[in-house]
DNA sequence: AAGAAACATTTTATGTTTAAAATGTCTAAT
DNA sequence: ATTAGACATTTTAAACATAAAATGTTTCTT
């Protein structure tokens, strides 16, 4: 037998098996930072404003549309379950910070828009969110940054690409 | 007055509100690219092996160590609750995949193990597991590897230091 | 020993998330 | 006109997550 066949063969495989824990690494720290980032975000909004996560994502959304948005655009843009937009609107309805009203020409959908008070309240939390992620990520210099950007791109669209 | 001055100062100003956007449309790439995976990898063990991630995630860390781990260690290395990981085990042990045994010397704690059919499974699992993993991550070149280590690895410490 | 404090876990209450079923509305083809 | 099907939303049931209270155990101090 040829050994250097064998350390070939060997070599090859331990590259393979390489490779498959340093994508498991990458995904590990990927994962963890991503989620100490959300986590403080999290906290910050519930200490300082006494909101949820989710509500403030709603809320952005309808900020960056004053014409407003239908319950299915928001599941879209928020990608989360039509029914759990049901229930954070619920909420924040009652709260008086978002309106639910029909649309003229069609009866099935709904027009959620921002109230005065939503408007002025989120204004409020917008500014401090910039800020608490500027503290998280705002170290990098503009080449780091572009180099994040484009390699979370491609990860983006590779992964959109696969089908479940 | 002189127009230089104005000047410069209207340049920092721009730069800082253009740094503040890179931020967030860096966190926001981030958080997308996380949840594509996340989700991606929670379908797949759903559809194939009809499991939840957390309980996989449980399982996982039971797999690395073979000698048992409390509900304390599982909390900290799950980064939950102590009551989420006790309902989670809660399941598995209905599920015959975990078995939950008091600790000789210490009457307060459980020694949390993989029961037999438990190893079994999670082998199975974990492989097609790594392999979805490398589908999402593993077209990264080396130094595409390093770089965004290096990368996540400042961010997370960063991070970290920051107070709640 | 006795009591205080720390520890390990479970229970309870509350809230978020999803998938799936239910309700109501609209459109288009007979 | 009717009806099948698509659409928009809400409701429901189950899993998951946290914080806080409750339970029982261990350790430390005196």
């Amino acid at each position: 037998m040829d050994p250097s066949i064998a350390q070939l063969s060997l070599d090859h495989e331990s590259r393979i098996e390489q490779d498959d824990h340093q994508a498991i690494r990458l995904w590990l720290r990927l994962l963890t930072c991503t989620n100490l980032i959300e986590r403080h975000l999290r906290n910050r909004l519930r200490s300082e404003f006494d909101i949820t996560l989710p509500r403030f994502d709603l809320m952005a959304q309808l900020a960056r549309e004053p014409q407003g948005l239908t319950m299915g655009d928001l599941s879209q843009r928020m990608m989360v379950s039509g029914g759990n937009v049901s229930g954070i609107a619920t909420q924040l309805e009652k709260e008086g910070l978002i309106s639910r009203e029909p649309v003229p020409g069609n009866r099935r959908a709904f027009c959620v828009t921002l109230t005065a008070a939503g408007h002025k309240r989120f204004a409020e939390m917008a500014i401090a969110h910039e800020g608490w992620i500027v503290d998280c990520l705002g170290g990098l210099s503009d080449s780091e940054y572009e180099y994040m950007m484009a390699m979370l791109k491609d990860i983006k669209t590779g992964v959109s690409a696969i089908k479940d």
